[in-house]
DNA sequence: TAATGGGGGTTTTTT
DNA sequence: ACCCCCATTA
């Protein structure tokens, strides 16, 4: 019960049993938020509320399955998975595959991620014949940044494009033409981005009937991370409560850190406007950091011109040991080696990899770092950056997974139909276009597909038609058979054409098989592509081998990726101007701003332990020998660097020495010594 | 006319 | 890893 709960502190205890008005949590790193956002959950259960009626949107769906699993193992009894937990994207889609006919989609609706979305752009820009001087132009990723900044803050193009991307704003017409066209092939084709699930889902709260029908389905939301919400949700959000003023927002505007995506911490700031009645909690009370870890982050947020609503204090000292540290590097090599030492010797001390983290600002910072691990054999799973889903071979199956659901799917044919030996850019295109009927329309069911098929296949090379027809048939066929062996079957068809474009293509057989199983409990295979898009599988780690052998391993990860976790010992790295703030978001005082709050939060992820690493010099690849000598981040201020203990590395070890400064030996020579005695 | 392979240059952060 | 450009090949 969440009376007997004595493990809270009175402004905690206060948020979760707090009343029916609007309430706003501001809570500090490390203050017991998500301890909050659970008893306040366990709370309403206990009030009587059904837990189908609670809706907590979380940032990420590992959060909001964190807190869930916490509530259930306080109270055992209660149907605490029928809560209705994740993030927007994901209860957007659930709202959308339930209402799909209510909001005009159809059933089987593919959803692009990210690149998919790019490749569409692309194609629609080259249907178009619109912006095709190159030189001028952004690049496809920039334009489905462009378009998502633009849906997301509900700014007009031409002002997105005059900060975002000023050498082309003079292009913003033709921009928005490709963008309307953009969007109007996504729905002839029954596809969504990852801004159309909040889009639609947003179109639906807001319509009378079906909004007022959504919204009166819950009596509580939640919503966690509230510093990073954008216009577009907290739209949704207030279109839910239109009538309700049910409504808990938890967040920390210091941690603010989601810019790019159109987020900013004004909503959480400014939430009293939008939310009438709205009671404020202010949680500074930190439970995670050493006393030492507290006066490093509190000179960083002081050093914040516009301030930080919770400033943090402690109230029983955490032990820590030792100061922390700045450690200066020569350059980055000499970076990976002393980290790696110091990760060595802290797990000598008893502290395992696992609760330690080296973070960065970007996820190419740990390219060295990650061969001097590999090297020295210390295991390490690494979070952000590149993702599995993002491998090409995942890609294409989750594509004829899309397609078994929705033959107009064009982005996936064209993906699959690549995949054939003979068949590139315009052979794909010109095979879709034997797919279409006189009205240029795409198949809408299989049977259309089998009964056209024939036509296009006179245009596959011979010797792969076979196996092309047998993908198709995999794919056209659907027997009174569970999802899982319909995928089975597809991806049976696919191993062909895996084999012939990757080399590696033993280990990219094994992903496929996982991706068979994950659809063990579904009705669509579709449902699980999307799912695959909205929770990709979050870390990587190939270069060290299984870290699964020990079941100890250090942490990789950006620092966005290290939102909301805690280690005892963090390592922060690259500390250098340029990488850190990054030299991309130095264009505007809110980009810096930003990445002082991304520095704050890596810094306040630590226990225990804290050092930071700022290599000297960096070299440079273009140029051999070439170098230049790297300032410390503006971030470590001089009253910053009171809090630090300062450790100079003059002198790197032989190893780390410039090879290129010694005299060559006669290499040529004494290979050709050697090898001479062979023959 | 297109596909393919090689090479060089780049890469912020993510639902 | 990706993108873009270029030369070679079918």
């Amino acid at each position: 019960m969440f009376a007997t709960r004595t493990d809270l502190n009175d402004h905690q205890r206060e948020a979760a049993s707090f009343g029916d008005q609007p309430l706003r949590v501001i809570a500090g790193p490390g203050t017991g938020k998500t301890t909050t956002l659970t008893a306040r959950v366990e709370y309403l259960l206990d009030q009587g509320i059904a837990p189908e009626r609670i809706l907590l949107l979380t940032f990420t769906r590992r959060s909001a399955r964190e807190i869930l699993n916490r509530v259930r193992a306080i109270r055992a009894t209660a149907h605490v998975h029928r809560v209705a937990g994740g993030t927007f994207h994901s209860v957007a889609h659930h709202t959308l595959r339930r209402h799909h006919t209510a909001v005009g989609l159809s059933d089987g609706f593919g959803v692009l991620d990210h690149g998919d979305a790019a490749d569409l752009l692309d194609l629609v820009r080259s249907d178009l014949g619109v912006l095709s001087d190159k030189r001028r132009l952004p690049k496809k990723n920039t334009l489905a940044a462009l378009y998502s900044r633009t849906v997301n803050t509900g700014d007009a193009l031409r002002d997105v494009m005059a900060e975002h991307t000023p050498w082309c704003v003079d292009h913003h017409e033709q921009v928005g033409t490709l963008f309307s066209a953009f969007v109007n092939r996504k729905r002839a084709l029954g596809l969504l981005d990852f801004d159309d699930l909040l889009l639609f889902w947003r179109a639906a709260v807001e319509d009378d009937a079906l909004g007022a029908t959504l919204a009166a389905s819950f009596d509580h939301v939640l919503v966690d991370e509230f510093q990073d919400v954008n216009q577009l949700q907290l739209d949704i959000l207030r279109g839910l409560r239109r009538c309700d003023p049910r409504v808990t927002m938890v967040g920390d505007d210091a941690q603010a850190i989601y810019g790019f995506r159109g987020a900013s911490p004004r909503f959480l700031l400014d939430a009293p406007d939008y939310f009438e009645g709205l009671v404020t909690i202010t949680l500074n009370v930190n439970y995670r950091s050493s006393g030492a870890i507290l006066e490093v982050a509190n000179a960083l947020a002081a050093d914040a011109p516009e301030g930080f609503c919770a400033v943090l204090r402690e109230d029983r000292p955490v032990l820590g040991t030792g100061s922390p540290q700045l450690v200066h590097c020569a350059d980055e090599r000499h970076q990976s080696e002393i980290v790696a030492d110091r990760v060595l010797e802290l797990y000598e001390e008893g502290v395992a990899l696992r609760d330690q983290a080296v973070l960065f600002r970007a996820a190419h910072h740990s390219a060295d770092l990650e061969i001097e691990l590999s090297r020295r054999r210390i295991p390490f799973v690494k979070y952000g950056g590149l993702r599995y889903l993002e491998a090409a071979h995942v890609k294409d199956l989750l594509a004829a997974f899309r397609l078994a659901d929705n033959p107009r799917d064009e982005v996936a044919w064209f993906r699959l139909l690549q995949l054939m030996p003979g068949v590139g850019p315009a052979k794909a295109r010109r095979l879709i276009d034997a797919l279409r009927d006189e009205h240029r329309l795409l198949p809408l069911s299989f049977l259309e597909v089998e009964h056209r098929w024939p036509g296009a296949l006179e245009l596959v090379p011979c010797d792969t038609r076979d196996a092309s027809a047998q993908l198709i048939q995999a794919m056209v066929s659907r027997a009174h058979e569970p999802p899982m062996a319909h995928a089975q079957r597809i991806a049976d068809a696919l191993v062909p054409f895996i084999v012939a474009s990757y080399q590696d293509a033993a280990v990219r057989l094994e992903d496929l098989g996982a991706l068979v199983l994950a659809c063990n409990e579904t009705t669509r295979l579709s449902d699980v592509a999307a799912e695959q898009v909205l929770e990709p599988p979050a870390s990587t780690g190939d270069l060290a081998g299984p870290p699964f052998v020990d079941e100890d391993w250090l942490v990789l990860s950006t620092v966005h990726s290290a939102k909301g976790l805690e280690f005892d010992a963090v390592h922060v790295i690259h500390a250098a101007d340029g990488n850190f703030p990054s030299d991309m978001a130095l264009g505007s005082p809110e980009g810096l701003e930003e990445e002082r709050r991304l520095f704050y939060v890596a810094v306040t992820r630590a226990r225990r332990h804290l050092a930071i690493y700022v290599p000297l010099r960096y070299h440079h690849h273009r140029v051999r020998d070439d170098h230049s000598w790297a300032q410390p981040s503006r971030f470590l201020s001089k009253a910053v660097r009171q809090t630090l203990e300062e450790q100079l590395h003059e002198t790197p070890r032989a190893s780390t020495m410039n090879l290129a400064d010694l005299e060559p030996i006669p290499g040529p020579a004494l290979v050709e010594g050697r090898l001479s005695k062979l023959w």
